[in-house]
Order: C-alpha cells, then structure tokens, then sequence
DNA sequence: GTTAGCACTCTGAATGTAAGAGTGCTAAAA
DNA sequence: TTTTAGCACTCTTACATTCAGAGTGCTAAC
C-alpha cells in the first residue's frame, strides 16, 4: 500500500506536469510542498515507479505520469475543482438565445465546450431510435424535383431535394406517401428501420414493377433520420495540445473526427455520469496521447445525450470535470425546455 | 530583350522547380538540355536575375523563380499541357451519377479537382442575383414549428424549420405568406433583396402592431438564398504543399477557408476565361507562397460559375492550366444538363 | 526512516569541421 | 564578341564534440 506521502508525490506530480508539461524532479516536489529532502522524494519516487504508477522518459530525467498513474489518480485522487464563475457565466451566455432546433442546442453545447477548454468536444443529442415518426410530407416543387420533410415527435425535422427518378409517375409517388403514411407514420424509428429491409420491400412488390428505384428513393428520404447526428468543435486545437511526430498523423486524426460512425463508437462505450479513458485504454493507436472524458445526461423521458471532451492525456481532469458536470445539468436544461415548449402549445 | 537561350534557360528553371522544389542551378541546366556549358549559363542567369526573373535564396545557391518570372512565364511561356486520360476518365466517372441539385454539382466539382491535384479547390455555381424566387412555401409542422421552403427558378431549394416566435398568431403567418407572394414571388431575387429594406418594412406596418418580430422572422427566412454558397474541398492539402513556419499560420489560413466572404472576394476579380495569381499578386500575407488559378464558365442563360484552384507557387501551371480548362466545359455541361432537364418535364 | 553527498547519465544548446553544391570572376579560346 | 575552363569563394547541411544543467541511484552517516 502507498504511504500518504506517496500519494501526495504522485498528485503532485500529476498537478505539476499537468500545469508545465515537463517531467517533474524531486527537487521541485520538495519545493512545492512534500515535507522531506530529495533524496527521500526520491526513493518513494524509485517506490512509485517500481509500481508502475509513473515513469522516466530517459534514465536520469524527472518523472512523468503513467497511464496507470493516470486512472489511479482520476479513480481515487481527483477532486473535481469548482468552475470557475468566469466559465459559468460564459456557458449561461451561449445558452440564452432561442433555438430553432433540438441539434442547435447539441451543437452549441460542442461549441461552448471546445472554447472554453481549448481542447476538441463532441455532442450528442438525446438517442434518435427511440422517437417516433410523426409526420411524412412531399412538398412538390416544380415539374423535376419535390422536397420530402421527415417529422418526429421530438421536433426534428429533416428534409431533401429529390429529382423524380424518370421511371416514376406522380401516382406513384402518391402510392409511396400513402404507403409511408399508413405502414411506418407513428411508429419508433427503429421499427421504421426494420420494416424497411423486411415488410416494404414485400409491399412494394405488389404495387410496382419496379420496386428497386422506388426502393432506392425510399431508402435515401429514410437514411438521415436515422442518423445520429454528431458534433465535433475544436478540431483544430489538436494542432495546439497533441505533440505530433508528424503531419500526416494529424490528417489521420482530423479525419477520424470527421467519421461520424467512428466518433460516435468512441464515445459511446462509457458508464456512469462522467467516464474517463486515458491514453492506451481508448485503444486506438492514433490516440495514445490523448484522454476521452465522456458525460452523459438524461433529458427526463426523453433519452440520453452525452457530451465528450479529448484533449491531452495531461490535461487538467479536475477542471474538465467540474465542467462536464456543469454541462450534464445545463445542457439538459436547455433540451428539457426546448422539449416542454413544443409539447405545451401557447 | 531576351535570348532564346534565356528564355529557355527561364522555362527550365521553373519547370525543374516544380519538379524538385529545390534551387536550380547551372550544372543541372547543363545536364537538362541547355546547349552551353555551365559558365555560360550562369552568365545568362546573372542577366535573368538582374532583371528580377529568378533569384537566390542565399549567396551561393541555385536559383528560384520569382514572381516576376512566373508572371512572364505564364504570359508567354506556358503551354498548357493535354490533360492526362486517366484524369479525364476519374473526371468523367465522378460526374456520371444522378445529382439532385446544383450545388450537388457545383461541389462535385470542387471535390474532384482537389483530388486531382493534392491542392485545394473552390467551386462557386452560377450566380444567385440574376435569379427569380418562384415559391415560397409555410409547412406547419407541429404547435410550434413551421419550416419554410423558398425555390427559385434555376432549381434552387433552401429551406429551415422555424419555431413560431410567441407574440405570432397563425393568422400573422397567414398574412406574412400573402404579402410574400404578392410582392416577392416572381421577381429577381436582387430585387427581393431590395425590397426587403425599402418597401416590405413599410407593408408590415400597416399590418402588424410588431413588425419587428415579424420583419426578424423575414429577414432569416430570406437570408439563405441570397448567399452564393461557395463549396470548399482539400483544405487539409495546404498542409501539404505550403512549407509552414509555423502551426499558427496554418490555422489561419484554414480559417481563412472557412471565410466564405473571403474566399469569395479572393476569388471574384478573375478576368477571361483562366486567370493566374502568383504570390503576392493576391494580395493577403497569408498566401505569400501560394497561387490561385481561377477559371470562370458560362452556363448558356443562366450564369457564371467559376471554379478555382490554390497550390504553392511552384505549382505545374501547365497542368493546372489542361485541368481547368476541361473543367470549365465540363461543369458547365453538367449544369446546362441539369437545367434543361428541370425545363422539359419528361 | 531520513538525509547529505557524490558519481553517474542524459539532454540540449553551442561550437567546430568537412563535404558538396553553387556562384562570380578572370583570362584564354573560339 | 561570345563562350568556356578554372579557380577562389560562399553558404548549407550533416555530423561530431564539448559542456553546463538537471536529475538519478547509491552509500554511508544521522
């Protein structure tokens, strides 16, 4: 078992290295507050590395922390510092305008987070699976092209420009709304999802001889409800807190933020309020240098949303997560109120 | 007046600076076809420097054009040269799919060409002034949300969703769709614009108590279909072919990109058909080492496009010059395409 | 268990060296 | 008059050398 004054050696590293970025030697612990002399620091220093807990980066240089020392910090040593009323101000500031849409207020919340942390945030909004469709519309526009609007109960709404495709009449597409409108309107969007690939297509064969291109219509006005849509902001301040080696690593990493299906499988894997993973654990080679702060949050009935943060694996755990837990509340807040003003009309 | 010599010693330099983005120097010269031994050939460069063609990056170093020199260069010396036919085949198959709207084309350009070239391409489509709203459309959707659908008559689709602001009854939304298409269906969207400041403020007060919500609801619904959507693709390429001193400079410029004003204003002064800026011709810090090539289209009746193109100076012009020069033909057949099959209903 | 002292290691910045590429100039050849 | 060979000179680049500084581990004494 560690002695107290192991434990503070390693905060105090962590704390240090989190401010200076540079590997931290007995003799600035001891200035900064452990009560002995160097050479004892560097003992338990010789005891904490022994354990795996920090490391060298070359045989006579300071110590840094390792991934282990990391997650022994965030799981026993970490206390989550208060936000600072700066920082609370600023996020009530973004908050207050009107927002227009459930993914203005997700977005935000990526947006509000990556500038106040200078780091790279993502946001989630609440599961799109669970809601339903509430509402299927083709708006004709002229001879060529008709605009489909796709409704669910949660006030999103996603529309697109299509070109009829030549082998399909106007009653056909009369058929396609009424087929929408009597087999899928009103129903979760995971059953749409599932009704897609078995009963329509069976369906559709009744109605059409060429099911496969009112098939491939069906399928492209269905595709973007489905998507959970993800936001990324602070992309670029990679550039600023991930030492590169290299610029084609940075591509690679930029372009893995764009993956949406990426980001989000990244994301997804975490339990409790606020995860954290650190380094190595987030299993992705590209990352190995970078932590993943997950929170999530319930918007009371419905559905959960998270918000992410990475950043170094030095970051400050303990100002990140006072702030994601402002963010769990807050932006819960917003999309609980957005949610009540479309239920209760005025 | 320059000897022939010169002028292929001039040609060779920049040629064999494309290829090596090192300094030339006489010895190379010698050895790539120049007919006189090198000492000549350093005579001819010491003229060819003393007129501000060429010049040293130190004391004893080969050569590098300047931009005086590809000034001279791409007035008088450059040929274009055939573009490759495996280019024209990549071009070809990524325009041979069904589009659904112009700016579907209009981005499809830009991609290919950044793919093509490792640089960064712009795309801007036809011009939006010269157009006609011909719909505008109120979907209710729910209680509290309204999306708006403005089209224009070259095929044009915007549309956002719009919470209901709370002091707006529905027989106000009523009277705001009247007055929409009374005065602005029909007319060029320059004259909407117009309209919207001078004679619609006006209007509404006579018909609303608040006209100032409403005439704020006006202006966002409007706001969208007055951009010139420019579409940027390979901004990550900059990375690449600009030797950056610094990360900083590099985030500028990236932003920079994301300045559609900016990039369009940079991109507008183009005069003929393909026009060239070397370095500081362009006029921005920013882009010191880098050149744009723009090339503008003619859609027969509906328009200018212009698509655009930004590398380092030492870019192969005389490719450049092939690729662009087929994509103004291509582009704007795509888009003649398109726009007559919204004319004929089939 | 703690500490002073010391030999040892490694980094990083500064300095020196040598090869290579290229130049300008001069004087001779064409 | 133009071209060329030859040479001294310059500058870059890569590589080695040196040296101070920071930090360590170990030992022996407290």
């Amino acid at each position: 078992m560690l002695t107290d004054r192991q434990l503070d050696i390693l905060y105090l590293i962590i704390k240090i290295y989190t401010e200076t970025d540079a590997p931290v030697g007995s003799k600035t612990l001891m200035n900064e507050g452990i009560q002995a002399s160097s050479a004892t620091i560097r003992n338990d220093m010789g005891v904490l590395e022994e354990l795996g807990f920090i490391e060298k980066t070359h045989s006579s240089s300071g110590r840094i922390p390792s991934v282990k020392g990391y997650r022994f910090y965030v799981d026993h040593l970490l206390k989550p510092t208060d936000v600072a009323s700066q920082d609370r101000l600023e996020i009530r500031r973004a908050f207050a305008r009107e927002f227009h849409a459930i993914n203005d207020i997700v977005e935000t919340a990526a947006s509000i987070l990556s500038d106040l942390t200078s780091y790279t945030a993502f946001s989630l909004g609440p599961e799109v699976k669970e809601r339903k469709l509430t509402g299927f519309r083709l708006i004709p526009l002229n001879h060529q092209q008709v605009m489909t609007i796709i409704v669910t109960d949660k006030g999103n709404v996603e529309s697109q420009v299509f070109s009829i495709p030549q082998d399909m009449s106007s009653e056909d597409l009369e058929k396609v709304v009424k087929i929408i409108n009597d087999k899928l309107v009103g129903q979760p969007l995971i059953t749409v999802y599932n009704k897609l690939r078995t009963e329509i297509p069976l369906v559709l064969q009744r109605y059409f001889h060429t099911p496969s291109s009112v098939m491939h219509f069906f399928d492209s006005v269905m595709a973007q409800a489905f998507e959970d849509r993800i936001f990324v902001s602070g992309k670029m301040n990679i550039l600023d807190y991930d030492s590169l080696t290299d610029m084609s690593e940075f591509k690679s990493i930029y372009s893995l933020m764009d993956d949406e299906e990426a980001i989000t499988s990244l994301i997804i894997p975490s339990h409790g309020d606020i995860s954290i993973r650190i380094g190595e654990e987030l299993e992705n080679d590209l990352l190995e240098n970078m932590s993943l702060m997950t929170a999530s949050y319930e918007v009371n009935g419905h559905g959960k949303g998270t918000i992410a943060l990475l950043g170094p694996t030095n970051m400050s755990y303990a100002r990140m997560f006072g702030l994601l837990d402002v963010f769990r509340y807050e932006v819960a807040d917003q999309l609980s109120d957005y949610y009540r003003s479309l239920e209760s009309p005025h």
